[in-house]
DNA sequence: AAAAACATGCAACTTAAGTGCATTATTTCC
DNA sequence: GGAAATAATGCACTTAAGTTGCATGTTTTT
């Protein structure tokens, strides 16, 4: 696959070997994962590294940190529609308690909230707590 | 003042010297405060105790705890007319990220979000991001 | 091929949060 | 009122996530 190492060098991201494992690990996965779980998906490599590779990928667009309450970063792929420039993709998030996984809702974006007088948005976060479709089926 | 002391009495808590102490910093602040400010806002009195002081007030419904996206805990007051088993007061916070200072806006509550089918919502949490009004005046 | 720039690995540090336990204060009950 | 029970406080210690410094290894540039 050098489409990932294309999708990388046009985020400005030399395609190192670990980095495209990451990617691949981020991409299989449906839901936001923490760094922990990055490093229990590699077998080799080093929290450090892996930490800043996130923190790479992240800082060129290619993934977004999401916070769900939890007090422990996750972080997901950007969609493609949202990678080029069209930074403020304000989605919302999902965190399901029971099983404590969270996921983006992409299509479901915030709504406008009008704000007191002097208040300047710039960025906004929301999250949904309570149970997910795979739980409420068992 | 023991108004504050019939206050915690009916929510439970019994008024040591240090928990009227606090619900008075609390009280006179108009901003979410960290256990940090707290302790600092503070001579005696130490860490854990201060702690322990907040987990109460919160386990009793007398504050919130607001997670503003800074990876520190904050804390505010409930206000009076949703202390009263009026649990879910999904008000919105902003958190300006001039002055680090985070607000309630217990008047603007958090617009109703459609799912998708199978997700059930629990609770939720809005925090907007930006420059509030006292830095937007300098 | 040498120099420069960048990535990786390892150790160490920082900060917030939380627990165990002994001591001290407050309530309860006789 | 005084002893026993219960709760609050203080201090030490632990955990976990995030982060940085620096030496070494790798890739890119010239
Ligand atoms: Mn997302
Ligand atoms: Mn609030
Ligand atoms: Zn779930
Ligand atoms: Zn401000």
């Amino acid at each position: 696959m050098d489409k990932i190492e294309r999708l990388l060098r046009q985020h400005h991201i030399r395609p190192t070997a670990i980095r495209l494992l990451m990617y691949k690990f981020l991409h299989e996965k449906n839901v936001a994962v923490t760094l922990n779980d990055i490093e229990s998906g590699f077998d080799k490599s080093e929290r450090t590294t892996l930490y800043r590779t996130i923190k790479t990928f992240e800082k060129n667009g290619l993934v977004h940190q999401i916070d769900d309450g939890t007090g422990v970063a996750k972080y997901a792929l950007d969609e493609p529609e949202n990678q080029k420039g069209n930074s403020q993709d304000l989605h919302l998030h999902f965190h399901c308690t029971s099983c404590n996984e969270t996921v983006c809702l992409t299509d479901h974006k915030i709504p406008h909230i009008s704000l007191p007088k002097g208040f300047v948005t710039q960025d906004m976060n929301l999250v949904l707590k309570g149970t997910c479709d795979k739980c409420n089926r068992k």
